[in-house]
RNA sequence: GGGCUUAUAGCUCAGUUGGUUAGAGCGCACCCCUGAUAAGGGUGAGGUCACUAGUUCGAAUCUAGUUAGGCCCA
């Protein structure tokens, strides 16, 4: 007789392979979800459930996908499977952010390569292009990591309703009163008429005129000049041209200044520059006082040529580098000057044209140049006495890189979003409470940046955004009606935000329109800050306007993007949400830290460390990648490389050949319940409950990383260890549908068909690609399954069981049979615990405890061949085992006797009918 | 330089309000199995809890500082 034959063991055909071939299978299954519409049957199938709402953050078009847009789209999947799996409707619109520099200056570059110069038109039309181009080749890319969502109608920045939504925001926004028209300094260049952004700027060898001089102290505050007389400040400048700008003089609040003697005068400096700033100027000097720099605040100078006040303010970013330590300041020609003129409330004078002429407000200067300001102004100040000296100074000057000319800081008119204006900053701080910040640092994070920031700056000197719907009246003066705004919205969502360039302001407005008694009008230039799109993104896309299959109710339950957006997107949406709808626009906020490499640097071209998401699916898979990022935590920075992605392979494949087994043994069951379970099979049902409730728990509060390791060791110390191993001799040898192999095959269908579940929103292909083998399976996908949850009734039961209690003791005495053979086999011949038989001496109370069990399940659990139980002191001792070799099962049994010329326990006699 | 944040075994991570000998999985070493087989099982070795100084009867945990990372600013 041929024994094996008779054997039932797993049909490797039948189960899912051992190879995974994850770059194959996985497009596959990709293809499978997209024919049935895996995420409209979702919606579908959850049509009436209570809904979870993730609104996506919009990722940048201009690339393809890195590593932490991978990471963080992963991320959401495990929230959005995992969500979907506990019942809920989980609507997903992805989204696009297209506007803004970064895609201008990749299209200029192209542009610049043919040496051609676009006409705005031929631009935005290219940018859109670009834009269009990126949109399609991130959303391949995410699809490919095996994320469900809207993907066919993702929101994108740059589509024509969404940008009259924009308009539309902006036009909520001034009908509220917070929008306002103000100066602001940016770089600027005289020779082309016009703003620069930063990436715009080059830094080359100029040379300046510098100038020091000096201011006389009108009014010194708090008395620190009591006693002298003919007190001055002495400043250093590279741009002679500001002076009639200057509006203040900065000092640092904790360095030290001295007051030094110089015949009959007193200058203020710097206590380290001192002897620098007068060796320079020729002068003996005598320090008289030492003061720290926050004595002058609020003392009053006289500006070196008008009769004008200039205020002393303080500043940390006043250095001992270069020039006397106290810093000439004009709000309207410095970045720095401003944010400090902002806090001292002083006016953004900036008397420059944008030719680069002084204007009317330069008194005296009006109609100069600038750059003849050098001697105008330098002749000027020599003349008032206010001039200690001039020379020529070499230093790296920024200059446009499109025609090489040196450019001015020079404040423009700019629109703003007032902070202040109808409690908006207190009503923010306000919604900080109400929302879930996770990790809990977020917290304090957004309070600290939503507290300091200063009025939003949204309009940007740029061609590629959506254009800010002001018209002006040939007086100069804004039309901010809703009339006027909302004709532009009109106009663009039929004709995209192109068509503001093209029209005539009388082509968008109503026939007849009429502001202020004028009809002749010009339009603002100006576009949107880019994050005044994205801060619009829950308004356009939850508020249903632009499209109304996309309508949910607001807040969102949830948004999950990177640290970073702190400062960015959920603070942008956080100004917007509440300025318009009075409440933060999510309810939750999850954020993740960024990818390193496994040393914990920064991935970059230049280190060689950078790992790319599209050449790991393509290569290991996608549930490799995604194994990955359930296993780190995310909340920190994350390690990856090539190393970690080795390590999740491994774990996958051990999660994958549990799967495997488990399946395995199902090749002839149908799943009906037998009536009576084996204890072992109940415990590990048991057991296998307990996981979904734990991971469950842990999905739910966003710890992926503890529910992939609740999984893990459940298959490895339950399963591997514990189950699998022992029902193996069950399984094959038993007879086929006996009730002890079918109690067996009940058990690993329910145990498989919970950890798919729980498996499913980390590992989706695998999840899917095993769900369709298991009999019974009746549903389309693992994804209309849900976690089977024990009821709070059950949980209790189970914890409570007794047979918990006792299985978790005799795992116990086993795990001291194994240590205790490791011993004996070091010193015996016998290696294989199935040819020996343990003796264990126990006390009464576990000695009885261990006779409830036959011994056959005890022999089978220990693996040995035998287990003899006796009273005493407690021991464990070995010894060969004196029984015969069953030829069937393999294993050395008492009641192995021969029959037909075989040596055969009785279960196995039974089992082939002898 | 400022705000927020991180540091526990070779790796990824647990470690509740301070309280026995700091845990898990992986990896590693040795062994077993060869009917989950490019699988599976057993045993074991591995840690000055980044560093320094405090508080305390007692610190991985609390405080201050230092060092090295990260994000956002300046």
């Amino acid at each position: 007789m041929d024994l094996k034959a008779t054997l039932n063991l797993p049909d490797p055909s039948f189960t899912i392979p051992m190879k995974a071939d994850l770059a194959i299978r996985e497009p596959e299954i990709l293809a499978k979800w997209k024919a049935a519409s895996i995420y409209h049957r979702l919606q579908d199938e959850r049509r009436d459930a209570p809904p979870f709402v993730l609104h996506d953050g919009p990722p940048y078009t201009n690339s393809a996908i890195h590593l932490g847009t991978a990471m963080n789209k992963i991320l959401k999947d495990f929230v959005l499977k995992s969500r979907v799996m506990m019942g809920y409707r989980v609507p997903y619109v992805p989204g696009y952010d297209n506007h803004g520099l970064p895609i201008e200056q990749a299209v200029m570059k192209k542009f610049a390569e043919r040496k051609e110069k676009p006409e705005l038109p031929t631009l935005r039309q290219a940018c859109r292009d670009h834009a269009s181009e990126y949109i399609k080749i991130q959303t391949e890319q995410f699809e490919r990591l095996g994320v469900f969502g809207l993907w066919e109608k993702p929101y994108r920045t740059m589509d024509f309703r969404f940008e009259a939504a924009i308009v539309r925001v902006f036009g909520k926004l001034v009908s509220l009163g917070q929008v306002y028209r103000g100066l602001k300094p940016v770089m600027w260049s005289p020779t082309s008429r016009t703003a620069l952004a930063d990436t715009e700027i080059v830094y080359d060898d100029h040379v300046s005129k510098s100038i020091f001089v000096r201011f006389p102290l009108i009014d010194d505050h708090n008395g620190w000049s009591k006693g002298l007389d003919n007190v001055y400040t002495i400043i250093w400048t590279t741009t002679p041209w500001t002076i009639p700008a200057n509006l203040g003089v900065a000092f640092h609040p904790a360095l030290d200044y001295v007051i030094a003697k110089v015949g009959s005068d007193h200058y203020v400096v710097q206590e380290d520059l001192a002897p620098s700033v007068f060796q320079k100027l020729g002068l003996q000097y005598e320090v008289v006082r030492t003061l720290l720099g926050a004595s002058f605040e609020f003392s009053k100078f006289k500006h070196p040529i008008f009769e004008r006040e200039s205020l002393g303010v303080l500043a940390t970013y006043v250095t001992t580098e270069d020039g006397t330590g106290v810093v000439h300041t004009a709000p309207g020609h410095g970045r720095e000057d401003f944010v400090t003129g902002a806090k001292y409330g002083l006016p953004v004078l900036c008397p420059v044209n944008e030719s680069g002429y002084l204007t009317e407000e330069a008194g005296e200067f009006a109609g100069v140049k600038y750059t003849d300001c050098d001697t105008v102004v330098v002749d000027r100040l020599r003349e008032m006495g206010a001039l200690l000296l001039v020379e020529d100074y070499h230093h790296q000057y920024p200059h446009a890189e499109r025609d090489g000319k040196p450019v001015i800081f020079r404040a423009t008119e700019q629109w703003f979003v007032s902070m202040e204006d109808n409690g908006l900053r207190a009503q923010m701080l306000d919604q900080v409470e109400q929302v879930q910040w996770v990790p809990e640092s977020g917290y304090s994070r957004i309070k600290g940046m939503l507290g300091g920031r200063p009025d939003w700056c949204i309009s940007r000197q740029r061609p590629w955004g959506v254009g800010i719907p002001v018209f002006y009246t040939t007086k100069g003066t804004p039309v901010l009606d809703p009339v006027a705004i909302e004709a532009v919205a009109t106009l663009i969502e039929r004709e995209g935000s192109d068509a503001w360039y093209s029209k005539d302001p009388s082509e968008i407005l109503p026939e007849g329109y009429t502001f202020d008694g004028e009809t002749a009008f010009t339009k603002e230039t100006d576009v949107f800050d880019v994050w005044f799109d994205s801060g619009s993104t829950s308004i356009a896309v939850l508020g249903g306007d632009v499209y109304p299959e996309w309508k949910e109710a607001l807040p969102a339950d949830l948004y999950l993007e990177g640290s970073d957006q702190h400062r960015g997107w959920f603070n942008v949406s956080m100004v917007i949400g509440t300025a318009v709808n009075g409440s933060a626009p999510y309810k939750a906020v999850v954020t993740h830290g960024f990818v390193t490499d496994e040393q914990g640097r920064k991935m970059s071209k230049r280190l060689g460390n950078v790992i790319d998401p599209n050449e790991v699916c393509a290569s290991l898979g996608a549930d490799v990648l995604r194994y990955w990022c359930a296993s780190v935590n995310y909340a920190d920075d994350v390690p990856c490389g090539p190393e970690l992605l080795k390590v999740s392979g491994e774990g996958y494949r051990t999660l994958r050949n549990t799967l495997r087994f488990l399946l395995g043994n199902l090749y002839d069951f149908e799943p009906v319940r037998p009536g009576q379970l084996q204890e072992l099979d109940e415990w590990i049902i048991e057991q296998a409950e307990l996981l979904v409730a734990d991971v469950k728990d842990a999905y739910e509060a966003y710890e992926f990383k503890k529910a992939l390791s609740a999984i893990n060791e459940f298959c490895i110390k339950q399963l591997s260890a514990v189950y699998l191993d022992a029902i193996k001799d069950r399984m094959y040898c038993d007879g086929a549908d006996w009730p002890s192999r079918r109690s067996g095959q009940w058990a690993c269908y329910v145990v498989l068909r919970q950890l798919l579940t729980v498996i499913a929103p980390i590992l989706p292909f695998t999840a899917e690609e095993t769900y369709v083998r298991v009999p019974g399976s009746r549903l389309d996908s693992i994804f209309c399954e849900t976690f089977g949850v024990p009821s709070a009734e059950r949980l209790s039961q189970i914890e409570a069981s007794p047979l918990q209690v006792r299985y978790a003791t005799l795992l116990e005495i086993r795990a001291e049979v194994f240590a205790g053979f490791e011993e004996w086999k070091k010193v015996n011949e016998a290696k294989n615990g199935q040819a020996v038989v343990a003796h264990l001496t126990l006390d009464a109370d576990s000695a009885n405890f261990l006779r409830t069990f036959e011994l056959t399940e005890i022999a089978n659990l220990f693996k040995m061949s035998w287990v003899e139980i006796s009273e005493g002191a407690a021991s464990v001792a070995f010894s060969p085992s004196p029984y015969l070799q069953c030829e069937r099962s393999k294993l050395f049994r008492p009641d192995v006797a021969e029959v037909g010329g075989m040596m055969l326990t009785e279960r196995d006699r039974r089992a082939v009918g002898l």
